[in-house]
DNA sequence: CGACTCCTTGACTTGTCTCAACCTAAGTGG
DNA sequence: CCACTTAGGTTGAGACAAGTCAAGGAGTCG
């Protein structure tokens, strides 16, 4: 659950909500690229907050697009549901980022919470006008779709031409990254997935019992360790080298996970 | 190959080249989004041009990005390679289509021609100066790259949960709208696909074996037909109902065939 | 005319799915 | 506090979709 002081801080103003809601956006380069004008645009903006039960629909598939939505906390994901009722997850949707902007009128994927979430949204309209009285805020949401795109794309890669070892493997790197970088684990190597092997199986194109087996092994190899839903990766090297992952993109991993180090220091 | 004529149009002047570029980018909408300021400074953008033969690689996967593409005329594809020679195709990309803009230094993706191409670029600086200027062109980016990214969403689901049979179907049916969409054809049910089925194998994460073998089947069973590189597709319903496509999706494309119609009557 | 690329077809192999049973842990209600 | 239920995880056996290997055909280029 949410603890009330949070949601309580959120709601102290507007201006404090909308301020919370750039510096998610931009990180900590909110000063470096927004100029104060553009700050005071940025805060006057009318953020609606809802907080959201897990397992709950955000939007479905198909639905209009009315409202741009930025996930403050929680985990979510996106998924796409065939007419025969196999299920595809696209992205794991972690904080600070942007559901339901489109070119198109309807969305092509749907939304669903994994845990209790927090998120605010605005109407599609306000939205744009906002983008074109701020030009840096409009930069920074094509590179953040920019980003999903490339995860999206490495993920076409892991379905395509990948087996099943080498997808769970990869899986379990990326996700490891992807904690580094928010920063919600002291050691980047050990984090919690709050999600069941379903979800994984549908992540990834397997089936969930083929998952499992590949936890297993990978378990018996000494590559992870899996207790409930904490994964402490043992040896990340072998793992890449099980999930068929080239030494440059390897090496930006080193660099998060140092960076990650130096910071914990 | 490019006819010298239309190289000479492009080439009449910068201006008219800067402008060509921003038609591009926004479609018919160019004079409804940018405001005459804004325009102006779209024109003075100094894009340089290039003309590019067919199997050249534009840009590597693991490259620094320098610059910003965008592609006016010809076919181009995104592509990934593992280190152990597997490639997987990410997208094949169309005239009007930006390449190279990320929010990371290095590209995850390369980018191949697969017929001869006009590509103009712009150093990435003054890409990022010429956004700030003009929102209405940093908007724009973020809905192209919204739509590429909704691609390589259907992508992931096509490889993920799609048989060989369906992914085969639901990429004609992809293509036949792409090419619609674009209008380069009469008739949207017949279009030239310049590209081999090792390409297609490597796009829908199948052997090249089993790609023609699934192609063999559909012009067996009335689908299509094929003569060369030209696809005919003879009936549209039941190649989607092969392709696992809904109805809400097979609505849009319904749309975009009608509007066809009415633009070539 | 070879030499090459691309396509086609066949036979065999294998990775992953499916189905089915069972286990475990965490609620839930009496 | 315990029996019941339920969701998630585990394991095994058989089936099948797609890959691999191999050989030959069709078209094109120099």
């Amino acid at each position: 659950m949410i603890s009330v002081r949070e949601t309580n801080s959120l709601m102290t103003g507007k201006d404090i909500l909308s301020m919370r809601v750039a510096r998610m956006l931009f990180g900590r380069n909110l000063s470096s690229r927004v100029s104060s004008d553009e700050l005071h645009i940025l805060n006057q903006a009318q953020w609606s907050l809802r907080t959201l039960d897990s397992g709950v629909t955000l939007f479905d598939q198909g639905d209009d697009c009315q409202s741009v939505t930025v996930l403050i906390s929680g985990w979510a994901l996106r998924q796409q549901n065939l007419p025969d009722g196999k299920r595809q997850i696209l992205d794991f949707v972690l904080p600070g980022s942007l559901l339901g902007f489109s070119s198109s009128a309807r969305n092509s994927y749907g939304i669903e919470t994994v845990t209790p979430c927090v998120v605010v949204s605005l109407p599609l309209r306000q939205f744009y006008t906002l983008l074109s009285r701020v030009p840096a805020l409009a930069i920074r949401v094509a590179e953040i779709v920019a980003e999903s795109e490339v995860r999206a794309y490495t993920h076409v890669t892991n379905l395509g031409r990948r087996s099943a070892k080498e997808r769970v493997a990869s899986f379990i790197v990326q996700m490891m990254q992807r904690m580094a970088d928010i920063g919600s684990h002291s050691s980047p190597y050990q984090f919690e997935l709050p999600i069941t092997q379903v979800a994984i199986a549908d992540a990834l194109g397997l089936s969930n019992e083929h998952v499992c087996r590949t936890l297993s092994k990978l378990t018996a190899d000494g590559r992870i360790r899996m207790k409930g839903h904490r994964i402490t990766v043992l040896d990340p090297k072998a793992l890449m080298r099980d999930a068929c992952i080239d030494l440059t993109s390897a090496m930006s991993l080193e660099n998060s996970a140092e960076i990650e180090a130096a910071l914990a220091a």
